[in-house]
DNA sequence: AATGGCTGGGTAATCCTTTACTCGACGGCT
DNA sequence: AGCCGTCGAGTAAAGGATTACCCAGCCATT
C-alpha cells in the first residue's frame, strides 16, 4: 500500500510538502500542490489513519453508543447524529450496548483506546463507565437519559410530562382503571414515564395501585406477558399506558388473543410514533418523541464540546407530542 | 493520559515487558506480569489504539456498511454480525450508506484509511468502490446483493424464488390481476423480486404487463404513491406483491385511504416479517427473510477471509419462508 | 550593496506500541 | 570446571503521518 513517501518520491518533493499539499495548507505553491495531488491520485494513495491519528492525538470520529439498534427511536437518533457529523467531516460509528452495562463499558473502553473525538451515549444506568470518559477529558453527551452524578451535556425528552399528559388524556376520555407497562427499574425513562403516569392519577384524585403497574424489559415479549398478567386480574385495567413501541406490539398482541378491542374495551396510548401506528385497527394513539432532533442537537453539542471542553454543561429538554387516535377513544 | 512507558516506569521494567505482560505473552515471569498489571491498573492505563494499529498494521475492527439503518432487515443483520464478531474480540462499526453510492464510497475510503480488518456491505450497485477494497487486499463480503464483477464471498437470500412462491400463492388463492411494487432499477434485490414475480405469472400462463408494476425507492412514501397510482387505474390489480416492510406500510395506508380491505378486496404479500404484521387487520402475509442468520454467516465468512484471503470465494444462499396470513386470502 | 523580511519547502523529531534481536544469568551436562 | 541451551528481559528499530524548526532564495528598502 502506497505511503506518503511514495507520493513524495513520485512528485519529487519531501513528505512534509505532500502532507501540507494534501491537507490544503496555504504554504504550498499551487503548481507543486497540483503535482502532488496528481501523484497521490496515480498511486491510489490513501493516508494511513492510525498513523495520522497517532500523530494528531485525535480521530475525526464520534462514537454513538445506543441501547438498542432494533429500536426505531434510537435509529432515528442515529440518523440525526450522522447527518450533522457528516456535514463537518466526522464519521460516526454506531455501537449497540444492548441495555447491558458491560457492553456499554466495553464500547467506552474501545472509544477511549481509539481516541475518538467524542462520544454520544444513552447511558444504561451505571455511571462508572462514563466517569472514565470524564476523567480522560473525552467529550461526551448523554441522550435520552440523564447522568446522575455527572455534569455533562444532556439531551432529554420531557417524558414525565408526556406520560402525565397521555394519562390525563385517557382519564379525560373516561377510562377509570388505568394501568402502566413500563421499562426496567433504574432505567430513567422507564421511571419517569411511571412517575408521569402517577402525577396524572394524583392530579385526577385517582387511586394509584401497584396492581396496575408492570415493569419489564423494553421489548415486545415482556410487555406481552405483562399485559396478559394485568388483564387476567380480578379487576383488570380499562386502559394502559405503554412505554415504547416494541412493547405496544406485545400489548396489542395480548389484547388480540383475548379478543379485547383497543379503544372501546381498553384504552391504549403508547410511546413512540411507529410507522404502523395508523395501520392497526383502531389506529394507535401515541406519544411522538422528537428522536431525529435529539440526534442533531446532541451532535451539535458534542461538536461544540470537542472544540471547547470547558464550556458549561447544558441540559436540553425537548417536548414530546401526544397524537390522539382511535385506541384511546371509547366506542 | 498514561502511556506504556509510565506503566513501565512504575513497575520498574522496560516497555517491552509491559507490552508482553499485558498482551499475555508467555515469556514473562508470573510475578513480574502481576506487578505490571497492577501498575497498569493503578494508572488507569488504556493502550493507544492508533499506535497499536499502526504497528500491527491492522485493527480488530470490522466495518458493516448497510444501506438503511432504519430498515429492520438491516438492523437484524447488524445484530448477527455483532454477535459473531464480539465472540472473537472484534468490534463492529456500523455505517449507513443510505442507498447512496457516494456515501458508500466515502465509508469504504474511511474503512481503508482506518485499516479495518474487514468490511461487510450491502452493495448499492456501483462496483467501483468495492474494487478499491479488492485491490488493496482488504477482506470483504457482500450481503443481500451480489457483486457482479467481483468474485467475493456473498451471502444472499433466494429472493427470486421467494417472490415466485409468494406470487404463486396469490395466484393459487384466486387472484387474477397481480401487481408488483418493488425497489429501484439496478438494486439487485428489487430486480430479483420482480423477476420472481414474472416467473410465477409465466408459470401460470398469466399475462405480464408493465401496467401492474411500479418501482420506487424502498420506502413507505414511494410505495404509497405507487399503490395509489396502481389502484387508480381503469383495471386495477386485485393483489400486490410488495418488496419490503417499509413499502408495505405505504401500501396498506393507500388501501386504507381508499377503503379497500386487504385480503378480501386486494390480496397482499410483503417481504420481511415485521413485528406488527400480525397486528393489522387482516394479518399481513409475508416472506420472512433470515436476516439475523445472514449477519452471522457473513461475519463468519469474513473472519475466515481475514485469516486467509486466498480462500476461494463462496456464495451462500439462504431460503426465505412464506408465511400465509389473512391478507392473502379471499373473504 | 548590504540587510531584513517573507515565502516556500526540507529535515528531523514526535506520537506510542510492538517485536526482532541481543544479552546476561542460570542450570545441567560432560 | 567449562560449555551450551534456555529463559527472561532489555534495547532499539520499525510503522506512517504531522509539524516545529530551520534554511535558502528572492524582493524591497535604505
Amino acid at each position: 500500500m502506497a505511503t506518503i513517501s511514495d507520493v513524495a518520491a513520485r512528485a519529487g518533493v519531501s513528505t512534509a510538502t505532500v502532507s501540507r499539499a494534501l491537507n490544503g495548507k496555504a504554504t504550498v505553491d499551487r503548481d507543486l500542490a497540483a503535482r502532488v495531488r496528481r501523484a497521490a491520485e496515480e498511486l491510489g494513495y490513501q493516508p494511513n489513519g492510525p498513523a495520522r491519528n497517532l500523530r494528531r492525538q485525535e480521530a475525526a470520529v464520534v462514537a454513538l453508543i445506543i441501547s438498542d439498534v432494533e429500536n426505531p427511536f434510537f435509529t432515528a437518533i442515529a440518523r440525526g447524529v450522522e447527518d450533522v457529523a457528516h456535514e463537518v467531516g466526522y464519521s460516526v460509528v454506531l455501537c449497540n450496548s444492548d441495555e447491558s452495562a458491560e457492553k456499554e463499558n466495553r464500547y467506552i473502553d474501545v472509544a477511549i483506546q481509539e481516541r475518538v473525538a467524542g462520544v454520544i451515549l444513552s447511558p444504561s444506568g451505571t455511571t462508572t463507565s462514563v466517569e472514565k470518559l470524564a476523567s480522560r477529558g473525552t467529550a461526551f453527551v448523554a441522550v435520552d437519559r440523564p447522568l446522575p452524578e455527572q455534569d455533562s451535556d444532556v439531551v432529554l425528552v420531557d417524558t414525565r410530562l408526556a406520560a402525565k399528559q397521555a394519562t390525563a388524556h385517557l382519564i379525560a376520555q373516561g377510562y377509570q382503571r388505568i394501568g402502566c407497562i413500563t421499562g426496567p427499574i433504574g432505567v430513567r425513562t422507564a421511571d419517569d414515564r411511571l412517575a408521569g403516569y402517577r402525577d396524572a392519577l394524583k392530579a385526577a384524585r385517582l387511586r394509584s395501585t401497584t396492581k396496575l403497574v408492570r415493569r419489564t424489559e423494553y421489548k415486545a415479549a415482556g410487555a406481552h406477558r405483562a399485559a396478559q398478567d394485568l388483564l387476567a386480574q380480578a379487576e383488570p385495567p380499562d386502559a394502559l399506558l405503554v412505554a415504547n413501541s416494541a412493547m405496544a406490539v406485545g400489548v396489542l398482541q395480548a389484547l388480540q388473543e383475548r379478543g379485547i378491542r383497543p379503544g372501546r374495551d381498553v384504552g391504549i396510548v403508547a410511546f413512540d410514533d411507529a410507522p404502523w401506528a395508523e395501520l392497526v385497527d383502531p389506529p394507535l394513539s401515541v406519544v411522538a418523541q422528537p428522536a431525529y432532533e435529539i440526534g442533531t442537537v446532541a451532535a451539535r453539542l458534542l461538536l461544540a464540546r470537542i472544540t471547547d471542553n470547558t464550556r458549561p454543561a447544558t441540559t436540553t429538554t425537548l417536548a414530546a407530542r401526544l397524537i390522539e387516535r382511535g385506541s384511546s377513544h371509547h366506542g
